[in-house]
DNA sequence: ACAATAACTTACCATAATGTAATATAGTTA
DNA sequence: TAACTATATTACATTATGGTAAGTTATTGT
């Protein structure tokens, strides 16, 4: 995509402006969580979609992985400061959706 | 797009999660413009993606459209009360792309 | 009569995002 | 030795999003 930047929220938009970017953050407001179990937490996300998402935070900076290396695998994800920096705009967008869901 | 929303904030991301939505809320914050008024603070987006998204926020209740019945046409947009209740979410958007927009 | 105007609208095409299903990995347990 | 595990990758298909360029409208100014 050409991403181009008229405004600053443009910029975020374009960051984190996906279907499954902002709810893979929001989930992990409340901690670090397994990719098993964060993906749970999600179920409508297929399993490429997630790994493809994570990564791309990741690649932004806004969470962190962290591989364990034992059998079967364990990955951790967690957010970055950058990722809680957002934190005030995720629960402002989720508490939004909360007042408007049923119009 | 089959929209299931799993927890509110999906909600919204799947009202306003796209390029150009939150940039023409965003313009509007400051009050109702002409359409081309309002095109030409987004010097990017073209003609069609103007009108499509214009309508879809239309749709969906953010903005409301005021056609004047004279030639040329001329026809204002303006935020609904819907859409005014986003202006935080949209400036801490635009706030937050400022303060990252280096990295 | 004919170009200029503002706000679309349409047809056509390209690119990006998302989905499904199958496969890889390599120790551990049965 | 074969199944199980959690995580991830790959190939392939589909849908969504975005872009270009041309056409439409009806009155006003020349």
């Amino acid at each position: 995509m050409n991403k181009v930047n008229s405004c600053p929220l443009n910029f975020t938009m374009n960051l984190i402006g996906t279907k499954w970017k902002p709810l893979i953050l929001f989930h992990l407001l409340e901690g670090s969580l397994r990719s098993g179990k964060l993906q749970k937490k999600i179920p409508e996300i297929s399993n490429k979609m997630f790994t493809q998402t994570v990564r791309d935070l990741e690649k932004d900076g806004l969470i962190s992985r962290k591989v364990f290396p034992v059998v079967p695998p364990k990955v951790k994800y967690s957010l970055t400061n950058k990722g809680k920096s957002l934190e005030d705009i995720l629960r402002s967008l989720d508490k939004w959706g909360s007042e408007n869901y049923l119009d």
